[in-house]
DNA sequence: TAGATTGTTAATCGATTAACAATC
DNA sequence: TAGATTGTTAATCGATTAACAATC
């Protein structure tokens, strides 16, 4: 954003603002990706943000993920993810209703959730999101994890039982909304 | 959940398996709602649930809430939202979209954003969900504080500037998507 | 009663912030 | 040079956990 500005480099302070921290964390985080400034003109926005990609994704290399349960939500995130371009994307969507099984929505290829190991295994996908019911949340994630899937991003208010090497990314709208309810009226 | 399982009480320790979390944090949440159990039987499930809603929202008045951009994600929330009622209900829906104005979207009617200070105001209205693009999050925002909500759910990359007596909660699914494509990789 | 659990304090742990010499 | 900012250590702060008397 700043680049495009015209900005080419920036203060810890500056950045410390714009991110809702103090420059003391901002400076602090920076020691973690190994990104040094100067006294002098803070960072290099360019080399900044190369220092940041580079920390969180070395290889450089597209990051592949499925979906399981293209309801509203489902839908609308696939088409989210298109628009914003990151280091993950969302490859396979699956759901169990015949109605969208073979379809293309949002661009993305939808299968019957039968076919998510064979496609999850010879892919070697490592990323799951899950926006199905609460109520199937548990059997997604099973299924998921006996595919080879170890990083799960979970849309449901079910918090899943998985072994201890895959990763759970909780990610609840309605306590986010409640949370807001609260201190609107809590101050 | 437990309730319709037939359960009447449950201890902390089964409270933090399910919560993913420790027994002692789970007592000590309970100590700040003001819920007491025994240690006999643990805490009945059904005062417990009252304690929580109590505390969350003691006057058990549904709070009402508006939301700006009916794109995609905002028609998603709206769906689940409808069907997950919880202590917040969002009563209006704002856009530009000449398309989507005076209609009813997911049961909630649709106004162009130039009505939205009027509404707000005149029906007291505290809490704004934000599902607009990153370059209009900000102005939503100032057009929300001024007409009188005075806590944000905000679902775009921006962050906001506000007065400090509004409340914010970010809400970014590609920051939670890249977690999890961080953590598919790093472990 | 014996055993398990609670509520709560004290101890621990980790994250944030203050501070400042080094640097530009 | 003078002033501002960095990188990093030490101090502070708050959150989590351990521990245990009281209780059922």
């Amino acid at each position: 954003m700043l680049a495009n500005e015209g900005l080419t480099n920036i203060y810890s302070h500056n950045i410390a603002v714009l991110a809702g921290r103090t420059p003391a964390q901002v400076r602090r985080d920076f020691m973690v990706i190994g990104y040094n400034g100067t006294p002098a003109y803070g960072y290099k926005i360019d080399k900044l943000l190369e220092s940041i990609e580079n920390f969180i994704n070395p290889t450089g290399i597209i990051h592949y993920a499925i979906i399981v349960g293209i309801g509203n939500l489902g839908r609308a995130i696939l088409d989210y993810c298109f628009r914003n371009p990151s280091s993950v994307e969302i490859v396979s969507a699956f759901d169990k209703d015949p109605m969208k099984i073979d379809r293309v929505i949002h661009r993305t290829k939808c299968y019957h959730i039968s076919k998510l190991p064979e496609i999850v295994s010879s892919n070697n996908i490592k990323i799951g999101v899950i926006t199905v019911t609460a109520e199937e949340a548990q059997n997604v994630a099973d299924m998921m994890v006996s595919s080879g899937i170890n990083s799960i991003l979970n849309f449901t208010p079910r918090r899943l039982k998985v072994p201890e090497n895959v990763y759970v990314e909780n990610l609840d709208m309605l306590i986010s909304l409640e949370k807001a309810g609260y201190f609107a009226y809590n101050r």
